[in-house]
DNA sequence: CAACAATGTAGACTATGACAACAATGGTGT
DNA sequence: ACACCATTGTTGTCATAGTCTACATTGTTG
C-alpha cells in the first residue's frame, strides 16, 4: 500500500523523531520498538540495523536530548545580555522549561548517563553553559569564590529539584515561575560572600 | 517440593517485600510479576488476587515507601535535639540517605503520585516533618517569614536535586555529604531575613 | 455442616524484545 | 558494464511478560 522504496533512506532519524514524540506523550515505559517500526512503516526487525537493542535507542534519544538542552541553555544565556543576574535567571528558566516540557526525556538522560561514554560528553557539553555562568558570577563577586563546579552544583541541584517537584505533580505548574524566581533570589543571597 | 499450605498466609506482604528488594537491586523496569510469584513460591496468577495489575503493585510499593521515608525523617528530626540548624541538617541528611539508597523506589514514589488518593495522603504525612521544621525556623527568625510551604519547597527542591545528581552518577557519592552541607549553609544564609 | 467468600492454580491469548536466515539495494573496483 | 559485497529491510521463531477466564482449595460463618 505504499510505494516507499525498499530502503527507507533515513530510518534512524525517523525512528528517533517518532520515539521522541512517543516518549513525550506517553512516557518511556510505553515506548515499543515494534510499534515504532509500525508507525514509521517498516518491518519489526528493521530498527535492529540502527539500534542493537532497545537500550541503544534510549541512549541515542538521551544523547539527542542533551544536544537540544545544550542549545536551549546557550540560547537563553545569549539572549539575556551581559548582566549576570539576568543571565542566571534566563538560563535557570530555560532549564526548568526543558525539564518540565520533556520530563520523561530528561529522566532518560539522567538514567542513561552511567553507561555510554558519548553520553558523558554530550552531558558535559550541555552543562558547560552553567559553568560559564558560575565563573562570571564569581569574577564579578556576586558568588563566593571557590571551585566553580561546587557552587554550580548547588544551583543546578535546586533548579533540577524544582523541576522534579513540578513534574511529579507535588507542585502545580502555575507555581513554577514563582518558585524558580524564589530559588534564584535565595541562591544569590546565599552565595554572596559574607559582607 | 514444598509443604507450604495452599494458602500462603501473607502473600501480599511477601510480594511487597520481595518487590522492594528487586526494585532496589535491579530497578523498576526489571520487576516482573511472574518472576516475583516464582521467587515467593506461588503460581503466576496468584499476585492478581492482591494487586489487580502491575501498576497497583507499584502504587502499593510507593505507598509503603512514603511510610518508611516519613518514619526515617521523623526519627532524624527527633534525634537531633532542639536546635533548629541541627534538626535541619539531620533531616536533610536523612532524606538524601533515603533518596540515594532507594533511588528507584523514590522514583516510583514520585511517578505514581498523580494517580492514587491514598498516595497523596501518604506523601503529605511523610513530608509533614519538613513543614514543622520550616515553621520552627520561621518562629526563631532563622528563616524569612511567609508561607511555610513556599520557603520549604526551595529547601526541599535543593535536597531532592542533590540526590538526583548523585543517583544519576553526575556527582560521585563521596561528595554527597559535602554537597548537602554546602546547600544547607547556602539555604540558611539565603533565608535569613535581610539584616 | 452446608453454603459462600477468599485465595491460589492452570491454561490461553496477545504483545514485546531479541535473534537468525534470507532478500533487496546501492556502491565500488575493474 | 558488471560482478561483488556491505548495507539495510523482511520474515519467521523463541522466550517471557501481563492479563484474563475457568477451575480448585481452603477458611469462615450462619
Amino acid at each position: 500500500m505504499s510505494d516507499r522504496p525498499y530502503h527507507h533512506g533515513n530510518l534512524r532519524a525517523a525512528l528517533l523523531a517518532q520515539a521522541e514524540r512517543t516518549v513525550r506523550e506517553r512516557g518511556v515505559q510505553d515506548l515499543s520498538l515494534r510499534e515504532l517500526a509500525r508507525e514509521v512503516g517498516v518491518s519489526h526487525g528493521a530498527p535492529r540495523r540502527h539500534f542493537p537493542d532497545r537500550q541503544a535507542l534510549l541512549d541515542a534519544l538521551a544523547e539527542a536530548g542533551f544536544e537540544r538542552l545544550g542549545t536551549e541553555l546557550r540560547s537563553a544565556f545569549d539572549r539575556a545580555g551581559d548582566d549576570f543576574e539576568a543571565r542566571l535567571r534566563s538560563t535557570a528558566a530555560a532549564y526548568v522549561r526543558f525539564a518540565t516540557r520533556d520530563a520523561a526525556l530528561l529522566e532518560l538522560m539522567f538514567a542513561g548517563k552511567h553507561r555510554e561514554r558519548s553520553l558523558q560528553e554530550a552531558a558535559e557539553r550541555a552543562f558547560s553553559v552553567i559553568l560559564e555562568l558560575i565563573e562570571q558570577g564569581q569574577a564579578e563577586g556576586a558568588l563566593e569564590a571557590g571551585e566553580a563546579d561546587r557552587v554550580g552544583l548547588v544551583l543546578f541541584a535546586t533548579v533540577q529539584g524544582i523541576a522534579a517537584l513540578v513534574t511529579s505533580g507535588m507542585v502545580s505548574a502555575e507555581r513554577l515561575d514563582e518558585l524558580v524566581a524564589d530559588a534564584t533570589t535565595h541562591f544569590l543571597r546565599g552565595s554572596r560572600t559574607a559582607a
